[in-house]
DNA sequence: ATGGGAGTTCCGCACAGCGAAAGATACTTT
DNA sequence: AAAGTATCTTTCGCTGTGCGGAACTCCCAT
């Protein structure tokens, strides 16, 4: 039982498509397919058709079918029969909102989060890795300009954004290898610049207790971002703190803001540092 | 023993009518099952472990050990080596978040929603049916802003909300009686008060085109509902209006917002705005 | 130490679920 | 209108997946 949950946490936590040749006999596939299928339906994609699926699944179209008809049944997917085509249905919702409501990090982050974010007037967020993104849970913005009413739950790129880094440079090292190799063979072109800005990250964490990304990720936004455990040590958070470039400056961020998200993050993290590592 | 009955009862309760009890081919089991695992994690239930998921489930032990290893991997599921228990995973609330940008219904809804919350300052929601629940869609509060995303995705009861009686009552009558009639198994006790409230909603929307919860639910909230079709027909929405019985009176509902939801309403399903075709 | 409870592994069997291809339906094209 | 095209569903045997009883291991209590 050495091999455990390291690897497998890892194993097949990156990406579609392609089922990993694992004789794992604790694996059960029909499950993975169906919600693989639901993992389908992405930001551009609302609606699809069986065939659309079977295509991005790369699963027969029989399969589909039944899956699909299963996944109705249990109201995950609305199917419209004017067109032939679903939608994520109601189930797939409460699920989200009974998750985010289990999760005792972001019940004591909040109050923070809203004070820092009205403060200093930025966007402050934490999230956790899903693959090779990285999936808000809780975000505050500063003034309400635009109220994108909720972004929770929306993704990013785990490997040019602040909380993405802060988060891969926490991580074991076996497994943030495993998920830059994936990384590296699903977007080669974009490679070199992502494990430049982890390897940075991993310094800058070691010096000063937060990592930046200043315009990698979007060229007009400039964040920190810092690693935040959760109290049993099992779950791995990232903290970041943004705004657009042209109000938020570099320095604010490395002097002002970077800092007092490490001792958020201090305070979030467990009275006692408990690293057997 | 008896097993059949918890797994069966919830599979069918989303499709009503003449679904054949005979082995349905289309139906994959482990699907099922799966996310019926992601479903224990309740409101109260935070974590769970293996057991406790074997019991809510009545699925045998092995079965969920695979089941729980397969979530765990693909993201949906967090594992807490430390005392063996899970939670709902990143994957699920990914899942969520797909689902509810992908939903016209509410882009359209939302300034609607804002609008009337803020001026008569009371709570507006949009929700849509799951199994013998309304899940919340959108909300808008009134005066406190305090939690706006926070109940979206949370679930009420089906028959003593304004919302669930609004989408009752319009729903073929088919549908409805075979809700009602997994109402009476699950709840016999409060079965009369729901029957007695669905039946006064039909009356309501066809005399004046909403319907009403005054007390019913909780007996300090007042609420008034009305349903929405999706644009395509297929999908059955409620929006509701309503607050505490101390600030929202029952005429005030009567009179003004009941009507004011009615005309929403109808600007919802028309699509003839100001469209230069 | 010792017992009990929780979780995982073994194992052979049944049948669930798979995919090619045929059938059904809706939507275009000529 | 009729043939053509695309999409989805159903059929049907075969295979291998996933099932559960029982045995095994681990972890706490006492």
């Amino acid at each position: 039982m050495t091999r455990r949950k390291l690897e497998t946490a890892a194993s097949r936590a990156t990406d579609p498509g392609v089922s990993p040749d694992t004789q794992d006999r604790q694996f059960v596939t029909s499950l993975a397919r169906g919600l693989e299928v639901l993992r389908a339906f992405g930001p551009g994609e609302a609606t699809l058709g069986n065939q659309e699926i079977a295509e991005r699944t790369g699963l027969s179209k029989p399969t589909i079918s039944r899956l699909t008809h299963t996944l109705v049944d249990l109201g995950y997917l609305s199917y419209s029969a004017r067109n032939g085509r679903y939608q994520l249905g109601p189930g797939v919702l409460a699920l989200g909102y009974a998750m985010i409501a289990g999760l005792e990090v972001r019940e004591r982050a909040r109050p923070m989060l809203e004070d820092l974010a009205a403060s200093a007037n930025v966007t402050v967020a934490i999230g956790e890795r899903d693959r090779l993104n990285i999936v808000y849970l809780d975000c505050c913005r500063g003034s309400q300009t635009v109220a994108l009413s909720l972004n929770v739950g929306s993704r990013i790129p785990l490997g040019s954004t602040a909380l993405g880094r802060a988060i891969l440079a926490k991580l074991p090292a076996g497994e943030r290898e495993y998920l830059l190799r994936a990384m590296r063979e699903r977007m080669p072109e974009d490679y070199p610049k992502i494990e430049h800005g982890v390897e940075q990250a991993i310094r800058e964490l070691e010096t000063q207790g937060f990592c930046t990304s200043f315009g990698d990720w979007r060229n007009d936004v400039n964040a920190v971002g810092v690693p935040v455990a959760s109290l049993d040590g099992e779950r791995l958070f990232g903290l970041i703190c943004g705004g657009p470039s042209f109000t938020l400056s570099t320095e604010t961020l490395m002097q002002d803001l970077g800092p007092r998200l490490v001792e958020i993050a201090g305070r979030l993290s467990a009275p006692r540092q408990v690293t057997a590592d």
